[in-house]
DNA sequence: TACAATATTAAGTAATTGTTAAATGCTGCA
DNA sequence: TGCAGCATTTAACAATTACTTAATATTGTA
């Protein structure tokens, strides 16, 4: 995952919303946050944040039902949850576990302790993806097992060379692939194709992915862009 | 198990099916209920759930003849059965448990109990499902000690290499499976067989199970859907 | 502007898979 | 042992889908 973390903070709390918002900038991530369940799965749906972290007292909708609620979505089956909580006990942290969280962290949070356990989180995450082929772009998935793409929950099945050449691309999002790169990768070096095959190509990926996340480098060859 | 954990709540009174329903689904399975004993086995053949909460006292068909039915049933002989019960009498335990209950808890239920003994039970399932060589994935049951598949009650018989095709297909659900990783597993490496025998035992294995289960990946090979 | 690179289409070609029937292989039992 | 009956493989051909090309249009940039 090449791009920036991105972190949903969830409580009702305005200051404990700015102190984590603080801490966690400062940790480099792009943080969003949400006052409370109803809006927290509002803003996740959009956002697609890697974590959520979720305040278990909240007026309207309480952590636990938001966390529930979460876990059915599938664009964020790979989002990962931490409960915040002034109380550390036992039951709590039972029903949290058991509503799918992935960690419990208890208030005054200790910025030291959240940073470290959420670069813990964000390791076992890549290191999951990589293990299952599959790239998680957010709101854009490739997953190399089921030979699918996921955008925005829609799932688009690709012809191999297509899925190969997408592949390619979006393993390193912004890098330029020169022509040869991609034929050498994608075709092999002994394939000798003419020079419009490439193009066929990527125009299908955009008919199918959408226009805007192919970039065209006159002279180099192509990009993809988030 | 890749799926959502599957259970059956019983009871006449519909509060009780509310409190059960949503400590349920908290602990993030997937939760249906019927409101007598008539109605649970009509609704367990469709649901087949993985497990059954049942009221000993109901309206036209106590829980202890309900159970005892279930149990006849093929393909819910791996479903387990908890009884519910307002009155924790030696007697109506011993009929429960003679009818076939695999646990019996006692009204009023405790939400934690009742999701720790659930979850222990879907613990055990799975680690027996693993030791005895069965996929399990609701309407389709894979057994590799009776070489029998289970589908939809259906009882189907398939000869060993339709079997292991099928066998290793459904053991990871989505999961592409070239046309070499099916030749090495199924075949062995050694074996020199045509082209066209995959192509042939997935025909035999579509014709049997049902179409729609298997998914070509032109270019790569197969994958099983559930 | 001019020209080289890329985009777009549709159509042609190649590659892969599906289907069928028949041939072959295997196993248990009389 | 031989044979019946099922399992497995093969072979030939059909169908389908993926891929490439060719012809033409468009674009970006020196």
């Amino acid at each position: 995952m090449s791009k920036i973390p991105k972190i949903l903070v969830v409580d009702d709390d305005p200051d404990i919303v700015e102190i984590l918002r603080y801490n966690l900038s400062l940790g480099g991530y792009d943080v969003k946050s949400a006052a409370n369940g109803k809006e927290a799965i509002k803003k996740a749906k959009i956002f697609l944040p890697e974590i959520i972290l979720l305040d278990v007292m909240m007026p309207e909708m309480d952590g636990i039902e938001a966390c529930s609620l979460i876990k059915e979505i599938p664009s964020l089956v790979n989002t990962r949850i931490i409960f915040l909580s002034a109380r550390s006990e036992d039951y709590t942290q039972l029903s949290a576990f058991d509503a799918g969280a992935d960690d419990y962290i208890s208030k005054p949070v200790k910025p030291k302790i959240l940073l470290k356990k959420i670069e813990s989180i964000f390791k076992r995450l890549t290191k999951k993806n990589e293990e299952i082929n599959l790239i998680d772009l957010g709101e854009l998935k490739i997953d190399r097992n089921s030979y699918l793409v996921y955008l925005k929950n829609k799932e688009i099945a690709l012809p191999r060379k297509e899925f190969e050449l997408f592949y390619l691309l979006a393993s390193k999002p912004g890098k330029v692939f020169t022509r040869d790169e991609i034929m050498g990768k994608v075709w092999g070096s002994e394939v000798v194709v003419g020079d419009r095959t490439i193009d066929v190509h990527i125009r299908k990926l955009r008919e199918k992915i959408g226009d805007l996340y192919f970039k065209t480098v006159k002279g180099i060859g192509y990009k993809f862009n988030q």
